[in-house]
DNA sequence: GATAATTAATTGCAAAACGCAAGCGATTTA
DNA sequence: TAAATCGCTTGCGTTTTGCAATTAATTATC
């Protein structure tokens, strides 16, 4: 193939992008949730995703809470004073190393929390319904290695991803 | 089966939660992305995909903008702003109905999107790459049909979710 | 075992992004 | 032709972010 063509039109057709896709699904499905918990509990996205791990985790850190919520220190920090806020968690000096926090669900948050599920599960039973079983069946190790594959990428930068052909 | 069971744990399971898995692999790809675009011309998420709209869809105007890029009309018009300030684009007066704005890309804007896009194909032929030829197959057809129930569950709002057991 | 270096997390502040009311032509409807 | 509607933009107050600097605790070095 003569390298003319690709220098012409590296033209990502952007409606078959999968990063698009991926976006525009996730997008929607994130928009009516969060009116949900925004307007029921005045929480915000960074409070949300916080409240979601330790409702999971609970007595987490915030560097554990940042790699599970994809979230920066700062966020973090802010989501947690925010759930502190709201009586929805409590922040402790961790037990081994008085540095990090050890943040924990409270009864008021784990009752916001599971109104939250509800509505978040429905949205997966909705989805997944659209699904035949033999789609359902590969996209789930689909998912497994695409996660790992972008946090790959994540971590290794763009400039990984701009200097010559990879692999 | 007694609903003290459902009452009891609607407990999602974080990490095995659809929307999350695809929020966690959408964020950890645009990251990289993003960083690329604005350290190498200053566009912000929302110029970007702006930008990628036009290239595919010269002359588009800020409504057909706005559904394809999932911006608001205020997101839309500031984004087409920072473009033209860029060089990026041009904004005129629809020919038909000249409420509406035409958006052009300029020359310069089609070389920042080709680099761009060169950034972005990259990322997509990496995922691509650990998928099986099965489930690359079967990826297609699924990413369609959740968009398509995403953006039903987008419109018709969180109450319908939370109310009765829906369809 | 004092001191320097490193680490985890937070705070303060400036810059950027956002939400929304109001505005302005252009067009459609009555 | 007057009123209503539409497509988009602007202004402005609020919220969110990004980052430097800080604090407190722990680990490494001499």
């Amino acid at each position: 193939m003569p390298n003319s063509a690709r220098a012409l039109s590296p033209s990502l057709r952007l409606s078959d992008w999968l990063p698009y896709r991926l976006f525009l699904i996730t997008a929607a499905i994130a928009r009516p949730l969060e009116d949900f918990y925004r307007e029921t509990f005045s929480l915000n996205q960074a409070g949300w995703r916080i409240l979601a791990v330790i409702a999971e985790r609970d007595g987490a850190n915030a560097a554990e809470i940042g790699r599970a919520a994809a979230l920066d220190p700062f966020a973090v920090s802010r989501g947690i004073a925010q759930l502190v806020e709201r009586g929805f968690a409590t922040r402790r000096p961790g037990r081994a190393d008085r540095r990090t926090a050890s943040v924990a669900i409270t009864p008021r948050g784990r009752e916001a929390f599971d109104r939250i599920a509800v509505v978040g599960a429905a949205i997966e039973t909705s989805l997944l319904s659209v699904l035949s079983d033999a789609e359902r069946a590969s996209l789930d190790p689909a998912l497994r290695k695409l996660a790992a594959e972008s946090a790959r990428i994540d971590s290794a930068g763009w400039r990984e991803l701009v200097s010559g052909s990879d692999k």
